[in-house]
DNA sequence: CGACTTTGACCTGCGC
DNA sequence: GCGCAGGTCAAAGTCG
């Protein structure tokens, strides 16, 4: 079992384009160490996120990660030993880049080439950063909201989030060496999806991009839900 | 035997 | 219009 370390989270990912793409506010997701319990309460999490960021117009939630130092008064002193780094949710105002449009002024970085600026035109970043759907004929096509993290893991490319998926196609991205998997979710009329890859400069690192809201609750057993609420309720 | 994965074919949007 | 690339479909294969 390798140690798989959630290092960043990031609402798109995309290598070819914008690289990665991190939410234009001072929040920042570093290094956190997981163990398997929160993990998946991590994942699940960031799994259900994007209904958070598409149906919420007042506020959402942003996930970013802290240290117990800071976060003290948060923690049960048990829960402060169990843990060197947590996850915390935060509710904050709308994030513009994350809902349709917006972002107007707003600072992104490109990981590819390094090179940072500002947002000058008035689009989704889901679209902007693919690149494919900014012209439609006629109607618009409205894209599922985007989530995606990263995760350092040699051998665990699917991470346990909760959820069932389908794998439904697998395809080689042009100039990577890793095929990158298309998984969808498996209860129905839940149309939520997930591509999961291996980031090219770095293999042991899993990209996860999640898109959708999911209609439904995670499929864990009961010990396991027991546990993620245990997770999310100090989290809130 | 049902659920899931694999994989080649097909579809669609985009750039030239 | 054409070719390319990403995304999806679906038949065949695999597994428990």
């Amino acid at each position: 079992m390798s140690e798989i370390v959630i290092n960043n989270l990031f609402e798109e990912h995309n290598p070819q384009q914008m690289g990665f793409i991190p939410f234009p506010t001072n929040l920042t997701f570093p290094s956190l160490g997981c163990n398997n319990q929160s993990l998946k309460a991590f994942t699940s999490i960031a799994s259900s996120l994007t209904s958070e960021i598409s149906s919420d117009s007042t506020s959402q939630t942003l996930l970013t990660t802290t240290t117990p130092q800071k976060s003290k008064e948060y923690l049960t002193p048990s829960v402060q030993a169990a843990t060197t780094q947590f996850i915390s949710l935060h509710r904050s105002t709308i994030n513009p880049w994350a809902i349709l449009g917006g972002g107007v002024g707003d600072h992104y970085f490109n990981n590819n080439d390094k090179r940072s600026g500002v947002v000058h035109d008035n689009y989704h970043l889901g679209v902007c950063s693919s690149m494919k759907m900014k012209k439609m004929k006629g109607r618009k096509k409205v894209r599922e909201p985007r989530f995606c993290f990263k995760t350092l893991s040699a051998d665990v490319d699917v991470l346990d989030d909760g959820y069932k998926w389908r794998k439904y196609g697998q395809k080689v991205v042009k100039n990577t060496q890793h095929p990158r998997s298309y998984y969808r979710c498996t209860q129905e009329n839940c149309r939520v999806k997930k591509r999961v890859e291996r980031l090219e400069e770095d293999p042991r690192m899993v990209i996860t991009t999640y898109e959708g809201r999911h209609v439904h609750t995670p499929s864990n057993d009961l010990e396991e839900s027991q546990n993620n609420s245990q997770f999310e309720s100090f989290l809130w």
